[in-house]
DNA sequence: CGTATATAGTTCGTATACGAAGGAGCTTAG
DNA sequence: CTAAGCTCCTTCGTATACGAACTATATACG
């Protein structure tokens, strides 16, 4: 991605956007060699958390729509990376499990994200990251 | 949206990501009564620095992809907001200017923006903001 | 029991995002 | 001058994102 100009602007809106924007094409270009995106990594990472999640709770975890999440599952469940089982017990609710694909490279792809994470940490000192994540969160959390 | 769990993901992307998703979506809300988006508004500021940028130097300053740019002055030229001006000299380019229309709302749009930035700040001093700042870049311009 | 309401997931419409390919127009080497 | 190569923008394909409407199912209440 192209540098910041030297006048940087000031929009906090702007900034971090671009910022996600950085960090979202690193990380799935780390990605391209298992055919996976970012989101469909982090949807996996959700389900070795707590496998079973309904597409809504995996939704409420991710923060994430579930009109969204309808159309990443589908493709998921397609690639072989998920297994959709529908509730006995409630007709409506799905319960998404990794599928022995995925599990098998459990460890390859968690190790990639914690490359990814190293590398946006890299340039800071360990209290810059802890004042740093706080900031981020404290954002999110807003209001 | 949602609030993070206490047990914090330990995920820059994920964080990253979160974050421009809060301040994206607040700062879309405060834009609906102007029937603008976003990336639209950040297109009127662009030119607001500097009118007459063709599709490519915006596409730079913004940091974005033509092809995503390409399809925004489309819908912006169809709404009014901007005009494109072909070259005379390279008839490749098409010069972007802000519309009559955006400019008699420049006033009341930059104080939208600057609204926006001051709320995602309101939690932090002015020590804090600078570093902040000052991380957000070093993750924008890493490498 | 039967209807009003609420929930789960899908689908549709619109707007980003971006790589890759394509068409038109410039530029430059021979 | 002309073919090769480069640049500008558009188009296509795929993947997010999310509000709104829709279907099917479940629950609650009179």
């Amino acid at each position: 991605m192209s540098k910041l100009p030297d006048d940087v602007p000031d929009c906090m809106v702007f900034l971090l956007a671009k910022a996600y924007q950085k960090a979202h094409a690193d990380f799935n270009n780390k990605l391209i060699p298992y055919k996976l995106t970012n989101l469909q990594h982090l949807v996996l990472e959700g389900l070795w958390y707590r496998q079973g999640m309904t597409a809504a709770e995996l939704g409420k975890f991710l923060i994430l729509d579930k009109a969204t999440l309808s159309g990443v599952l589908e493709r998921m469940a397609r690639a072989g990376w998920i297994v959709k089982k529908p509730s006995e017990k409630d007709k409506r609710r799905l319960s998404i499990f990794t599928s022995p694909k995925a599990d098998r490279l459990k460890q390859a792809l968690i190790k990639e994200r914690k490359k990814a994470n190293d590398e946006i940490l890299k340039p800071f000192s360990l209290e810059e990251r802890l004042l740093f994540k706080r900031f981020i969160t404290d954002v999110i959390n807003m209001e």
